[in-house]
DNA sequence: GGCATCACTATTGCATGCACTTTGATGATG
DNA sequence: CATCATCAAAGTGCATGCAATAGTGATGCC
């Protein structure tokens, strides 16, 4: 009992407070990847001192919401390109997971639950973007909630974020949400219970929203300065020596050609 | 240039010292789970002041491998044999996702330096438990951190932290560490770049490691007191009502029946 | 003697203050 | 006029102090 007053009634759980609000801020694009994050702005917004707002920072920059360098103002990450891919790929192991154990086990609640969310999709679905996407987001995170694993819906609650941050660096507007109906799909093959089925339909799903976003590798908008110019700068001869190789490999495999050449 | 300095000199990185510390600390079994964790204590040890220790603790929470109790002391976390269940069955996706990677695309430095690194967990054997634990986790860190994927080097590391707390849990001594040669075999495996056999094989590798140390179910030493009383407890008809239900269905399904019959 | 109460101590929760770093603007200089 | 040094403003890094709360042992009551 005493227990579970913790969890249930937060008491004055001001961090938690403040890293909701900015969670939702973040994917629903009111705060764009690279905006301050000051730590006297937030506190004074928040109502509290700098150590609860830094403290707040801390926790986000721990889920790659914000990055936090030393000295400087914090501001929402920008992730690149190869880091939205990674992620992706991430994301569709740890959501096929998590149909893996929902598929046939969920209850008609649940089932009717889990239209309800799709049916608020479809609604938002003339509002703006943000809303849209911030609603597909919440049902793979209402989804994995379902799972009852703590350890799991952490994951998948933080990788759609650091998903659904990158689709507002890269991804055109109104492209990734065409997929209210495969929500619905997915719901109908989890009450019929094939684990197989559900697993390739999320599969595909997650996939075409990343190809949907990534693929066409749009400018990236407000990506770091640095990384954009890194194809330019002369390699001043005592940057990273053997590490870079292994990591020009892979971004060489897996991104075409076209990097920054639209700049 | 300057970016990177942020990462390879931690200039006065305080709290990431402390969180490394304490994160070896802890899978070396140095700090049990339930050990405490006094923000004053942290702070005299390290030399610095409680914000900072404290800031570390968070991030540890974070991480899930302290226990961050409002108002009361931080101690190491000491997760449930659901959560190490769910912590393995994560582990195995992301581990499956590492090798997939990996698979045949690995430098011959590399392949040495894992072999290196197995010939260290060799020498280790004799040792103490602990030393052996924390090598065989950080040989999954190292496959892990070869993919340069931040992303997915950070989950792995995370989650494999965690199950080496579940296994100083769960585990009884020197159950664990028989599982040097399937590293070799992985390694060989990697070189060969069947990236399916891999990755059926890294399956099957942590599997069994999970096996060895959650099927047997041994007392859970230092569980929480609540959580081992509860079976004995009288209902006190005002305990938690509909949610436990799922959670318990779920419960039943997997953890067959021997919960705490030892004790 | 057993049990509830109370006071005390250990420890966290949080704000504030000061030092240091970065930033960017201003003015000096070639 | 472009370039560089200087300096103030803004912001972070961190320690410390005070209030509040939980744990613990002592006290008194039945």
């Amino acid at each position: 009992m005493t227990r579970e007053d913790n969890r249930s009634r937060p008491a004055t759980d001001r961090v938690g407070t403040i890293c909701r609000a900015l969670r939702r801020a973040i994917i629903e694009q009111a705060l764009e990847p690279g905006a301050k994050l000051p730590e006297d702005a937030l506190g004074e917004r928040f109502g509290v001192s700098r150590t609860i707002a830094r403290h707040a920072l801390g926790q986000l920059a721990a889920e790659g919401l914000v990055e936090l360098r030393r000295n400087r103002i914090a501001v929402v990450a920008t992730p690149s390109w190869q880091e939205a891919r990674d992620a992706f790929d991430i994301r569709i192991e740890l959501e096929r997971l998590v149909v893996r154990q929902l598929a046939g086990r969920l209850t008609k609640t649940q089932i009717a639950e889990l239209h309800a969310h799709v049916d608020a999709e479809d609604e938002a679905r003339n509002g703006p973007d943000a809303i849209s996407i911030r609603l597909a987001t919440e049902f793979h995170i209402l989804l994995a909630s379902m799972t009852e694993s703590p350890i799991l819906i952490r994951y998948v609650s933080e990788i759609a974020y650091r998903c659904c941050l990158t689709l507002s660096l890269f991804s055109r507007p109104h492209s990734s949400e065409c997929a209210i109906n495969e929500h619905r799909l997915l719901i109908d093959a989890l009450a019929k219970g094939d684990a197989d089925a559900v697993m390739s339909l999320m599969h595909h799903h997650l996939d075409s929203v990343a190809s949907r976003a990534l693929v066409a590798q749009t400018r990236p908008r407000g990506r770091d300065i640095m990384d954009i110019l890194a194809p330019y700068a002369e390699p001043p001869a005592d940057s990273l020596p053997a590490r870079a190789t292994a990591r020009d490999r892979r971004l060489h495999r897996r991104q075409p050609a076209c990097k920054v050449h639209t700049v």
